[in-house]
DNA sequence: CATTCTCCATACGGGTGCGTATGGTTTTGA
DNA sequence: TCAAAACCATACGCACCCGTATGGAGAATG
């Protein structure tokens, strides 16, 4: 879907059904017979990602490795924000503000991110970590670096993993 | 101000002039008379929040403690999001989200981060820590911990800070 | 008392974006 | 070849919000 792609550079005021439309070269009366409205397509659209989002990360993950490895893996693919066509850097801020104006994004965003912590839980247990805290300060400080744009966030992302 | 408020809990979307008035119990009519437009409101708002949101939080330093001490402080203040009299813990990702949609906005969030990054950078130096990805991981993890409402945030900043 | 200044409420015009109505063009299939 | 279905463009009504115009209430000042 092109929606990311606007979602990501001008934020949730850059739906709009005609500038959307635009973007594939068709007016707002071919978008109004893909779909029957504006909150069809964005949930639709916040369906897909919900997907993308977490399936299409862990299945990239190897199972054979040690869970040591899989947890490295998994924090160096969180930050290596360079997949522009499903949105880049910008899209999970863009969806976090979203949230904002839209309850049916918030649930999306809260149960994707109970889901990415629940497996880190897993994934930290698995692998000998015992602070309960490590799955928390993982996520959020690559939550933050994405957020932020830090060139070269992975080395940010070890020096937390190192000390776990 | 009243509209940190609203940009907090609605998002940008939330900023409108009507609305805004109502909130304090007006209508537009004296909205328009205090201000020459919503863009100079927004852009007072802004202002209000650079002033606060790095001055009012470095002066509650203690100078005479020790850098790494003090180091720990500010990691501390930086997650204790209990001030809902200026947004509370909302308020810099509904900023971060309106970020997308005004490039004053995202001018006065570059000019911040810069600021704090600067600031966490000099404080780490006179702590002793060499690493140069800590103020980037510091900062980065406070911000993802505010985004994401981590409970016992400064658990896990303490997680990374010990590590250094 | 008259006037002026401050502050606020209601009413209106203009712009923008949503959703629908209507008709046209291309593709499909018998 | 003809009809039906899929796909798309233009035009319209509607709602929302911005900003202004207009006027009123109340204090301040002469």
């Amino acid at each position: 879907m092109a929606g990311f792609r606007a979602l990501a550079s001008a934020g949730p005021s850059g739906l709009k059904a005609e500038a959307l439309a635009r973007d594939l070269g068709a007016t707002k009366g071919s978008f109004y017979w893909h779909f029957k409205d504006l909150p069809d397509y964005l949930a639709r659209l916040i369906l897909l990602w919900e997907e993308r989002g977490f399936d299409g990360v862990i299945a990239q993950l190897d199972p054979s490795a040690p869970p040591r490895a899989r947890l490295e893996q998994l924090c160096t693919m969180a930050v290596s924000f360079d997949d522009p066509s499903h949105g880049g850097a910008a899209l999970e801020p863009a969806l976090r503000a979203w949230m904002l104006a839209s309850p049916d994004v918030a649930k999306a965003v809260g149960r994707m991110d109970a889901r990415r912590l629940a497996y880190l839980g897993g994934l930290c247990r698995e692998a000998g970590i015992e602070d309960p805290n490590a799955p928390n300060a993982l996520y959020a400080l690559s939550v933050g670096l994405e957020t932020l744009g830090v060139p070269d966030a992975y080395r940010s992302m070890q020096l937390l993993l190192r000390s776990l």
